[in-house]
RNA sequence: GCCCUCGUAGCUCAACCGGAUAGAGCGACGGACUUCUAAUCCGUAGGUUGGGGGUUCGAGUCCUCCCGGGGGCGCCA
């Protein structure tokens, strides 16, 4: 059980015993830290339903728990906030106990669920770049969450591989006289980006990319044929991209691989009425009696015959019903995407594609912008491919290796494997400390800035701890009991790391790696300054010294799942 | 035009679904390395949370209007 929880049992009781709601009884780490160390704000809700005033029925929480052995003191502030603070002596045995947790106090699924992760989302016409990012790594630090509070969860990328881009694609292919057996992914590079603008103005050729679909999608050998080598050409450079950043699926499922589930869906939904007809498309209607706009119909194939990839997405949904008996799927896609998704999801509802029970839900999230708020665009107005920005980062971290003269007792290939580790952990925590939802500004200066509120600086306190933990060792010292804090610094040391169980809930419940990243970063900074004010290995007390070892081991413990939690790998020097 | 979203310190961003005196980092200024890694630590300055009105004991957070940015709106993804 996490402190927090068994805090909020002790005053939840008391307000239950008062005749009020328990969950009244919530307590939460204080605001005002020189105050108390928590507080419960449930009074004042309390006095709005009993028309009492609120520091009177604090008064009488407290008369109820104020004799708990547990705490130091309990008092009222302000309008009738019950502040609490514990002895040292309580604080010590949460510390042991949550220290000795596997979890560190959170408390997993009794019953696990199916989860499938679709992030990434790569695409076989691009290159990935600085854009995919943030759905990658947002992607997997969801699908690295879910996995900790005990579901099991399935990643798949969800390869764009199989909709209208495919045949311009292939009609662009044709007229450029590439050889298709041949081709790589710069050619797709180069060709895409004319293609699709063209398909915008001259008709007759968007006419014969829609044509090249459909012959695609019906199973034209020869399309067949210029799709895989375009598909296997794309899917090496991802590969190489997610190798790099460390991120790995359960699954490597595309839209074409749902094609086969289309058919019968569609049929099964031209029978149930679901699906009509509008002009010359088959559509789903998704608009509902109590929307403030009108929502277009999902349009399952298009007067030409072709597929979009609102038709894979319906028939994706089939997939992870029937075959992976998912509970719930987390799309983790530009929030530009939402309107989209309300289809699906609708279309997927009503023709009973998904069940009642299966929960669909978009994890959207922001645009990443250059200095001028505007979408990134390198000067010469192309996109910042992927790989490239992993080089500049990894790059920054070598070269600060070398000035500081860090590291320079290992081989040149190990320094090189933490210069990789150190600039993917900047890019990483760089993006996951922005809040989800919100558009922000893409900075490659502080991408490759290792100072301050960064990746590098989560790891350098790691690093530091293990460092100790090391020596440690060698001078036949080991972690002992946990005893009463013995410094300020210590105390809050302790205190931060008992949020944890909270932290990852509420990171899981709203779907938000930041919290998970701004809690790693007040982590990391509290064990600094305990760094700082308490001289581990020269203390002489062997008890302190002992109890120190233990809250660093702990310190260590958490930091290195919070860092797992973002994706961050943990060098042993740096 | 309709709908969504954002506007917080010089800059980049937080703020645990309504709680106390709005927090970090960068940048600026001033300190700390004969001691466990200075990619660190300590301190100072910096705010009418775009603006007005409202609900509430209490509003950055909820409602409303205005201003400004971004996005979406039938066969692209």
């Amino acid at each position: 059980m996490s402190l927090l929880t068994h805090l909020s049992d002790i005053v939840g009781q008391a307000f239950s015993d008062l005749g009020l709601p328990t969950e009244l009884g919530a307590v939460v780490p204080s605001q005002r830290r020189e105050l108390a160390q928590f507080q419960s704000n449930g009074a004042m809700a309390g006095a709005k339903l009993e028309a009492r005033p609120p520091r009177e029925i604090a008064q009488d929480v407290i008369d109820r728990i104020a004799t708990h052995e547990e705490f130091k003191t309990v008092d009222i502030a302000g309008p009738g906030f019950i502040n609490l603070t514990l002895t040292d002596g309580a604080l010590a045995s949460w510390a042991a106990a949550t220290a000795a947790d596997d979890h560190l106090g959170f408390a997993v699924a009794a019953e696990p669920s199916t989860v499938v992760v679709d992030y990434a989302g790569p695409n076989v016409a691009k290159a990935m770049h600085v854009g995919h990012l943030r759905a990658t790594i947002i992607g997997d630090s969801l699908a690295r969450l879910f996995d900790f509070a005990g579901h099991n969860v399935i990643r798949d990328p969800h390869f764009g591989d199989w909709g209208f881009q495919m045949g311009l694609l292939i009609a662009a292919v044709e007229d450029d006289g590439v050889d298709p057996t041949s081709i790589t992914l710069d050619d797709l590079q180069r060709i895409y980006p004319p293609a699709s603008e063209r398909a915008r103005q001259d008709d007759a050729f968007a006419d014969r990319a829609r044509e090249a679909t459909v012959r695609l999608q019906q199973g034209d050998p020869g399309h067949r044929a210029i799709w895989k080598q375009m598909k296997s050409a794309s899917e090496v450079s991802q590969r190489a991209n997610f190798a790099a950043l460390g991120v790995n699926f359960d699954l490597w499922y595309g839209e074409s691989d749902v094609h086969d589930r289309i058919a019968p869906m569609i049929e099964a939904m031209r029978e149930s009425g679901v699906a009509e007809e509008s002009d010359g498309a088959l559509v789903v209607r998704v608009a509902e009696e109590d929307d403030n706009r009108e929502f277009p119909p999902l349009i399952l194939q298009t007067s030409a015959g072709g597929f979009l990839y609102s038709t894979t997405d319906l028939a994706t949904i089939d997939m992870r019903n029937q075959e992976l008996g998912a509970d719930l799927c987390l799309y983790v896609v530009d929030r530009r995407q939402t309107d989209h998704f309300v289809q699906v999801f609708r279309a997927a509802y009503r023709s009973g594609v998904a069940p009642q029970s299966m929960v669909l839900e978009h994890i959207g999230f922001g645009t990443m912008n250059g200095p001028d708020g505007k979408p990134f665009k390198t000067r010469e107005g192309g996109v910042v491919r992927l790989a490239d920005v992993i080089k500049l980062v990894t790059d920054a971290a070598r070269d600060r290796l070398d000035e500081a003269h860090l590291a320079e007792e290992y081989p040149d290939e190990e320094r090189d494997r933490i210069a990789a580790l150190v600039g993917v952990a900047a890019l990483k925590f760089g993006d996951l400390i922005n809040n989800r939802a919100s558009d922000y500004i893409l900075d490659l200066d502080r991408f490759s800035s290792f100072e301050g509120k960064t990746g590098p600086y989560l790891q350098y306190a790691a690093v530091r701890i293990k460092s100790i933990l090391r020596k440690a060792t060698v001078l036949g010292l080991a972690p002992g009991d946990i005893i009463d804090p013995g410094a300020d610094s210590e105390r809050e040391l302790v205190l931060e790391l008992l949020n944890f169980p909270e932290v990852v809930e509420r990171a899981i419940a709203l779907r938000a790696p930041n919290h998970i990243a701004e809690y790693a970063h007040t982590v990391a900074a509290r064990y600094n300054r305990f760094y700082d004010e308490c001289h581990i290995l020269s203390e002489e007390d062997a008890g302190r010294q002992g109890s120190w070892l233990a809250v660093s081991s702990w310190a260590l413990a958490t930091l290195s799942i919070l860092l797992d939690h973002l994706g961050i790998e943990i060098p042993d020097r740096m």
